[in-house]
Parts: C-alpha cells; sequence; structure tokens
DNA sequence: GTCTATAGGCCGATAGAC
DNA sequence: GTCTATCGGCCTATAGAC
C-alpha cells in the first residue's frame, strides 16, 4: 500500500531528525547535553518520540555512532586512495567537527559501558586498516624496521590531531603552527616518496 | 585559643576529606558522576557540608584543579631535572592516573565554562615550560631549526602518551608495544646525546 | 506514529535548628 | 561546623488515549 510506504518514509525521516538532534547537541555541548528533552526541543518535537523510534538512550547513542562510523569510513578510504595518503589522513584527522564527535563518544564510552565496546571495536578497525596500508607504503620503500613504524606512523598522527583539536577547543592554540607545518612537511615528503608523481602519472595512462 | 586551632585543623581535614573524594570519583567513574551527593557517600558524610566548605560546585572543581596542578608541578619539575629529562617527562604524562585526571578536567572544561579557563592557562603554563626547556636542549646540541622542533617535540610526547591512556582505558593496546618502544627509544638517544653520562658524572664532582 | 500525563530518581542549592 | 528538611529542576522511561 502507497500508505504504508508514506508511513515508513515518515518514520525514517524521524529518526534522521532525533539523530541530526543529537549529532547538533554533542557536538556543540557535549554529549552529556544530550538528553531526550533536549533532542525534542533541537528537533522540534516530543520527547517521548525519542523512546518510541529507539528504546533507551543507549540505543539512540549506538544508533548514533555506526552512523558516524559509516560516514568516516567513505572519508577514510577515500583520503587512503588519495595521491597524499599520509597527509590525506593527516588532514582528516584535523577535521574538528569529526574529531571533535569521536572525542565525546571516547568520552560517552567511559560511563556507559555497552557504548565502550563499540568504540573499542570502531577504533581498532581503523587503527588495523592504517596500519596495513602504511606497512605495505614502508615496505614498497624498501625500509627496514617497517614493523615498528608502520604502528608509529599512524598512531602520532591521530593522537597529535586530536590533541590539536582538543587544544583548540580550549582556545590554545600555542605551537600548532610548528606541529602543522612539521607534519605537512613530512608527512608530504614521505608520500611524495612513496608515490613519485611520475608514477602517478603513467600509471593512469 | 587552642579550640580555634582545632576547628581550623578539622575543617581542613574534613575539605582534604571531600577533595580525596571527589578526586577518587572522576578517576574512577569521570566527571560527570562527581556530585555532592556521591561525594558524601564517598567520604562518609553529608553532601551539605560539600557547599558549606567549597560554595559552589564550580568552585569545589576548581580547588580539585589547582591541587592537583600544584601536585603535578612539582612531578614536572622533578622529571625536567632528572638525567633523561625527555624520557622522564613521556613516562611522567604516560602515568594512567595522573593523565586520566587531566583527560577529565578537559571533558569538564566543555561543560563549564569557568573552569575552561584554568585548564587552558595550565595547559600553557606546563606547554611553554617544556617548550623554553626543550629549546636550550636543542641550542645545546647545536641543532639548526631548534625553534620548529622546540615546539613539535613536547606536543608529541604529551598527545601520543595522553593517547596511549585513553586507549588503554578504553581496553584498546593495539600497537602499543611498538609505540612505547619505539619513543623509550628516540627520547633516550636524545637525552644521551644532550646529556652525556660523563659531563653529568663530571658537574658532579 | 504522535499525543498527554505522570511516575520515580538524582541533582544543586538554601533555610534554619543545634 | 554539622545537622534535618525541603524546594525546584532536569532527567529516563512508561501507560494509555487518539
Amino acid at each position: 500500500m502507497a500508505s504504508e510506504r508514506k508511513a515508513r518514509e515518515h518514520s525514517l525521516k524521524t529518526r534522521k531528525a532525533i539523530l541530526d538532534a543529537a549529532e547538533k547537541i554533542m557536538r556543540e555541548e557535549g554529549y552529556a547535553a544530550v538528553s531526550s528533552r533536549r533532542i525534542a526541543e533541537t528537533a522540534g518535537l516530543k520527547s517521548q518520540l525519542v523512546y518510541y523510534h529507539f528504546g533507551v538512550m543507549d540505543d539512540l547513542f549506538l544508533a548514533l555512532f555506526q552512523r558516524e562510523e559509516e560516514r568516516f569510513f567513505v572519508e577514510h578510504a577515500r583520503a587512503m586512495s588519495a595521491p597524499n595518503p599520509l597527509r590525506a589522513l593527516w588532514r582528516l584527522s584535523l577535521d574538528p567537527p569529526t574529531t571533535r564527535l569521536t572525542q565525546e563518544f571516547v568520552g560517552l564510552a567511559n560511563e556507559r559501558t555497552s557504548i565502550r565496546k563499540e568504540i573499542a571495536r570502531s577504533k581498532q578497525r581503523f587503527r588495523s586498516l592504517q596500519t596495513t596500508f602504511v606497512a605495505r607504503m614502508l615496505e614498497s620503500l624498501g625500509v627496514g624496521d617497517a614493523s615498528e613504524l608502520s604502528h608509529v606512523l599512524p598512531f602520532v598522527v591521530v593522537a597529535v590531531s586530536s590533541a590539536l583539536v582538543s587544544e583548540k577547543g580550549l582556545g590554545i592554540s600555542d605551537g600548532h603552527a610548528a606541529v602543522l607545518a612539521y607534519f605537512d612537511k613530512k608527512l608530504s615528503a614521505l608520500d611524495a616518496e612513496a608515490f613519485p608523481a611520475e608514477a602517478r602519472s603513467l600509471a593512469s595512462h
């Protein structure tokens, strides 16, 4: 029936509105500010609808996290297949909206056991993707201690960019310019060495 | 009067008990779990005493932070004057109790404006101390681009150790061994270069 | 699927007796 | 300085009408 389809679409629309509102609050005011009432206020609907569509609050947070993880996975894959993958990963990790939300989820994980497992699983997933990628990259360069560096490099990139975003949120920027310049320089150089412009240009023919 | 002195001592004891309880809860369950009632329960006293001794909750958090900052400053100074200062700073930043609490205060800063300024001020203070210290160290080594590195090095050390502690809290340890080995090695080497054992041994005579 | 109404809990904070 | 008592607020979550 057409009415069933319409109802389903409407339901999806409400779910999206709730998730969007939750995400906005979480980004701007932190996970602690996310409540069914604040979501309702932001999305322009009644707080009980949150429970109707998502069950308990834990499930809402899980749904939001999974949506975010999917989105991040796409951006992550794009960064990895860029001509300068290390620098692209670095810039992606520097994106304030993305990283800010990730940090909030980590904070949330300290409070809610059901969330912690998901965050941990997701973090390990991306870490594994990055380590594998960098390992291949270093091997193709003939680097000797590729095993250690392939773990260290992605870890440092993510940790440092995360710290930059965190401090920016606190209104601090001491030394940030130096850190940005240093990593842009070093990562670009490594990218250029692993994926020389000539090879790329030849490969595309 | 002796009774006045006794009362003052008792008051200090209560204040300490409250701060200790708040710190314990914050460490174990996160800043969101710190409430006057939970403090009272943990410290074995009435929740109203929290307000009597500290005014509003913001002031309690400020008092706790300042106590913690003082403690950290002492440890920080000790690390800087160690024979291998960079590695000592690295190990200090890796201390879970210290770093875990710092991270909770950063989260708290997202919620409470009055706290944010204090956290930012303190972070800048330590950053400045570290940058100055590393700059002198690199200059004595005759490093050319000492200005950039003196900003990058402390930033990376703090960011990476913070990320290690954070992940450990989530139950993740993928690649941690490699990161630990790498930084221990690199920082120790830099320390040894700047403060050779012979120079130290001669200077102490 | 959305509404009104409401139960039950923890919170910050204050007033006033002792 | 510590006690009892209490107010008002925001929260999660559910019941039941439409």
